[in-house]
DNA sequence: GTCAGTTATCTTTTT
DNA sequence: GATAACTGAC
């Protein structure tokens, strides 16, 4: 380990050791070097044992990193060291510790749709209706009250009207139904181990001992569960390293509390706080234009990026009539950059806000045959036959599992439909579902689907029995075998189910490659592998192909050119309507966005895009565009002046922004905003209807209404 | 009661 | 353009 390869102040980061420390570690600071430098020294220099460190990171694929870059550096060994995401750390505790509060440590972990599920069936049997209470919104209500650490007894005595004391009411059946079957949502894996902490002084204490030295990664990212767990393990101690950078604080909606970081001193006294803002990755333009952004947020700490880079290319806007005209301008633009400095595909990144943007440009990459890697979106293990498979591994695994029980009872098709499941689950002796249908003389059901759950279940019974003796590869391929899964699919011989067939063999070699890897592999501790896995943990960089993501996942991440598609407002920055924009955490995307660039920053925005498979509807272009200063962007075409329509100046625009206004066709909507003034005025209003429209004033015949 | 084909509804972002 | 919800045929 070389520390004089360090700069003074990330120099100042690593050599102080004990008690509370911040780096604000600004976009390209050597944020990961900082970090594996400092583990290093703990290990080599200052003899910590690594099983007494904890580094909490927030995807695998930055834990995989950090191990092997702490690795290279370290002369010790680092078997025991503890470096995973706040998730699989939390699901680790459990394992161990769960059983003092109720549940088995074989629980199930349900991933957003397992889950939705779960408060879906909550509400029907609370005899609510679907539409004014629906599943998706509770969802996010119920998660959202996890994260604030408030639970359905708190949220009930707290409701103050009948909305609200149902909403507790579902909350409280999904948090009963997630404990029957044996399952936790990824909240818990949050909570429940601070829920132990507090109730059980002993376990805290053992893991205080255990993790003397508590480093965590993007700090600016966590959440108040996040925070007491780190806070429960280091307030004795107040041996604590935090890096990150509120300018890239882009999870407020999963709850991320920015205050964390900004009030870090308050719950660590004295805390030691180091700004990092030399940045070794972008040219000087990238940094002014990302600084012209960001810095026009109001809640943020005061900092500053520099770099001795050069001044680099101006960046570049590309306007487009539509998202294929888009796509199709973007893969030129690619394919013109790599020939012209002959470079590989690799070196270019496609940024979008939201996944579904993905696909023209998909297509046009498609049609050009030029490789291309997507990351997120529908994600393998999300896949319906991937599920299928899985479901089958966790009933195996966890009996209690309802949902997965739910999703196979029927899957190949065995003649067994949604009144008969109905019927059996209502009856079930005990939580453990298939010991319970052993014998089925107590339920009304026909002949037929009787004979076929005592089927389904006999393969249950054996395969669970095998399981715990077999190697889980094997035991699975015979299971697919018994269920006849490939006929099923190759038998209709689309390529769809083709295509299928081939993912549940993808899964099949996953199952391989971890039983590579382990030493004595478990299905339990494959399901848990798979549940946390990301799509994240597949970038790799090895190929030589085009890269694309949403911004949100692309963190961490840095690409010679990258693309930043879809810049219209409504799109990104995407906007609420009904809540306060929260255009902040839009701004500090956009940053994040444009500091992934080394060398060049690509921009586009189409003039019409569709939503979904609808007419193209007219856009606006983004206000971040406008965020950045003219001369930083070479704009391939000079701006042509608008015609001008000749008009009256009747009447006066008394429209105001905020105001609830009425149209003859569009109905009812909110301005978000006037431009000028007088009867040319125009208005961008926000339909009800979710649609957008920019309109003259003294064409658009408005009514006020509220 | 089951199942295949048809129709409504939806898109932020992720562990 | 994809999935869940719904409907009519067995």
């Amino acid at each position: 380990m070389e520390i004089n390869s360090l700069n003074s102040k990330q120099k100042e980061a690593v050599l102080k050791v004990g008690g509370p420390m911040l780096v604000f570690a600004g976009a390209g600071s050597g944020k990961t070097r900082v970090l594996t430098y400092k583990i290093a020294y703990l290990i080599d220099s200052v003899g910590l044992p690594p099983e007494n460190i904890l580094a909490v990171t927030f995807t695998n694929k930055a834990a995989q990193e950090m191990k092997t870059r702490i690795h290279s550096l370290v002369d010790n060994d680092l078997k025991g060291i503890t470096i995973g995401t706040f998730h699989s750390i939390g699901a680790m505790i459990l394992r161990k510790e769960i059983s003092r509060i109720g549940w088995n440590a074989n629980f199930t972990i349900y991933d957003q749709a397992d889950s939705k599920g779960l408060i879906k069936t909550a509400i029907k049997d609370l005899d609510l209706d679907l539409k004014m209470y629906d599943p998706k919104s509770m969802q996010i209500k119920i998660s959202n009250a996890k994260n604030s650490m408030i639970s359905s007894k708190t949220m009930l005595s707290q409701a103050s009207n009948i909305m609200e004391e149902k909403i507790a009411q579902i909350y409280s059946q999904y948090e009963n139904a997630l404990k029957e079957s044996n399952s936790l949502d990824f909240d818990d894996l949050l909570i429940k181990p601070i829920e132990i902490f507090n109730n059980y002084l002993e376990v805290l204490e053992f893991y205080q001992n255990k993790f003397q030295y508590v480093l965590v990664d993007e700090y600016q990212d966590t959440n108040k569960p996040q925070f007491d767990f780190i806070y429960n393990l280091t307030k004795n101690r107040q041996d604590v390293f935090a890096v990150g950078d509120d300018d890239q604080s882009i999870y407020g909606w999963r709850g991320a509390d920015i205050s964390n970081i900004l009030n870090f001193s308050n719950s660590y006294k004295n805390a030691k706080i180091v700004k990092l803002e030399e940045n070794y990755r972008s040219t000087q333009n990238i940094l002014d234009a990302a600084w012209s952004v960001v810095s026009r947020n109001i809640t943020r700490q005061e900092k500053k990026l520099w770099t001795k880079n050069i001044e680099g290319e101006k960046l570049k806007l590309i306007t487009a009539f539509n998202e294929q005209d888009e796509a199709n301008q973007i893969v030129r633009n690619i394919v013109k950059v790599k020939n012209e400095k002959s470079i590989a595909y690799k070196n270019f990144l496609i940024l979008y806000r939201t996944n579904s943007q993905s696909r023209a440009i998909e297509d046009c990459l498609m049609r050009n045959r030029i490789l291309y890697n997507i990351i997120g979106g529908v994600k393998f293990y999300d896949r319906k036959e991937v599920k299928d498979v899985l479901a089958y591994i966790r009933v195996l695994v966890n009996p209690n599992d309802k949902i997965s029980f739910e999703r196979i009872i029927n899957f190949p098709i065995r003649g067994i439909g949604k009144a008969t499941v109905s019927k059996i689950l209502n009856n079930l002796k005990t939580n453990n579902i298939i010991e319970s249908l052993e014998s089925l003389s107590h339920i009304k059901i026909g002949k037929k689907q009787s004979d076929s759950i005592t089927a389904f279940i006999r393969i249950i019974k054996l395969y669970s029995k095998r399981s715990k003796d077999e190697l889980p590869s094997e035991l699975i391929r015979d299971l697919l075998i018994e269920l006849k899964l490939k006929d099923y699919y190759l038998n209709n011989n689309t390529q769809e189910s083709i295509d299928r067939w081939n993912n549940i063999e993808e899964l099949i070699s996953s199952l391989v490659e971890y039983e590579k890897k382990t030493a004595t592999p478990t299905l339990s501790e494959y399901l848990e592998e798979v549940s946390l896995f990301t799509d994240m943990d597949r970038v790799n960089d090895d190929d030589d192909k085009i890269t694309m993501m949403t911004i949100h996942s692309s963190k961490g991440l840095e690409s010679d050119y990258v693309y930043i598609i879809g810049l219209e407002d409504g799109l990104f920055p995407i906007l609420r309507v009904f809540e306060d924009e929260d255009v902040e955490e839009e701004r500090r995307l956009f940053y994040v966005a444009l500091t992934r660039a080394q060398l060049q920053v690509i921009l586009s925005y189409a003039k019409t895009r569709r939503k979904f498979g609808s007419e193209p509807i007219p856009t606006i272009k983004s206000r971040f565009i406008k965020e950045i200063p003219e001369e930083l962007i070479d704009m391939p075409i000079k701006k042509i002046a608008e015609n001008n329509i000749s008009f009256k100046e009747s009447s006066d625009c008394n429209i105001t922004i905020n105001q609830i206004i009425k149209h003859k066709i569009f109905g009812k909507g909110k301005v978000l905003n006037v431009e000028g003034s007088g009867a040319t005025a125009k208005i961008t209003i926000l339909f009800f209807n979710n649609i957008r429209k920019k309109l003259i004033y003294k064409y658009a015949n408005l009514e006020i209404v509220g």
